[in-house]
DNA sequence: AACACAGTCCACTAATCTGGTAGACAAATT
DNA sequence: AATTTGTCTACCAGATTAGTGGACTGTGTT
C-alpha cells in the first residue's frame, strides 16, 4: 500500500494535469479541490519541484504548474520520488538496488518471483503518465 | 516494499516447500538455514498456522510442515495473510476494500490506474505458488 | 512419573515511519 | 511598503516494525 503522501501527490498532479496550460495553480486551490491538508500538500509539492516535476512562481498570480506536458512524465518516476522503490524487495529493485545478504540471488526462488511482479507493475507505471491521472469531467 | 516479516515468511515457506513430504521441520532448522531471527520466525509461522497454511506437531520429532502440496497455495494468499492488501490503495482492493471518501471512484483517474497495477501484480501472485519459492539446488 | 523437547502465547522494547502542525522567512507583485 | 504566495525548519503524537525474553502447554521417551 502506498502512503497518504504518495496518494496526495498523485491526486495533486492529476489536478495540475487537468489545469495544464492555464498558468500557475494555488496550493490552496489544489488542497481544497482534492481534500488534502494544506501544509502537508505544500511539503509534497515542494519535493516534486525539487525533483523537477513541478515549476513554481511566488507572489500574486503565483502557484504551481507542471514542468512538462502531462504525457511526458511517467507515473513510475513520480512513484520513485515520493514513495521510493517500485520493487517489493531491495534485491530486485532497478533504481534502489541493494544486495541481499545471506542469499545467493542466482538460486533464490523468491528473487525470481519478485522480479516477475516488479516487471508486471513496472509495465503499467512506466507506460501511464500524469495525463492518465486527470479525472473525468463530472456532469453536475 | 514488503516488510521483513513477509520476506521471512516467504523464505521459510520456500524452505518448507523444498522439504515437502519429509515430515515436520524444526523452526530452528528453518531459522538457521534461511538466516531468520528465531523468535521472530516462531511468531510468523504461528500466524501461518492459524491461517491454515501450515500444520505443526509438538514434542520430539515435531516441527512445521505445509498443510497442502506446495502447488496448491498461491503467493497471493500468503501475501494477504502476512502483508495485507495487494492493491496500492484500499479503494482498489478486492479483499480489503474501503471506499475512498472525498472521491468519486467512477470519475477518479488515480483509481483507474491503480486497478491496472493491481491486476498486473495479481496476475503474477495468483498464478505463482509456494512451489516457485523453492530455491534451486546449489552445486557446491 | 519425570524429563526433555518443541511449539504457543504474552509482554515488552527501541527505533523508525507516518501524517501531520506551527511559524518564521524569502521572493514577487501591486 | 504591503500583500501575496511559495520555502524552509522544527516539532509532535501515534502507529508500525523488528525484534527479545520468558513462562506455559502439549507430546513422546525413558
Amino acid at each position: 500500500m502506498i502512503s497518504k503522501r504518495t496518494k496526495y501527490g498523485l491526486k495533486a498532479l492529476g489536478y495540475l494535469a487537468e489545469q495544464y496550460g492555464k498558468g500557475p495553480v494555488l496550493i490552496a486551490e489544489i488542497a481544497e479541490q482534492k481534500k488534502i491538508p494544506l501544509k502537508f500538500l505544500e511539503n509534497i509539492l515542494l519535493q516534486l519541484k525539487q525533483n523537477n516535476i513541478l515549476e513554481s512562481k511566488k507572489g500574486k498570480g503565483g502557484g504551481y504548474m507542471l514542468a512538462l506536458h502531462p504525457k511526458k512524465t511517467s507515473l513510475a518516476s513520480i512513484y520513485r520520488i515520493i514513495e521510493g522503490p517500485i520493487a517489493m524487495m531491495p534485491c530486485v529493485s532497478l533504481n534502489f538496488y541493494e544486495k541481499c545478504k545471506d542469499c545467493n540471488e542466482a538460486y533464490c526462488g523468491l528473487n525470481r518471483v519478485m522480479i516477475m511482479t516488479r516487471d508486471a507493475t513496472l509495465k503499467v507505471l512506466e507506460k501511464r503518465t500524469l495525463m492518465d491521472l486527470a479525472d473525468e469531467p463530472q456532469m453536475i
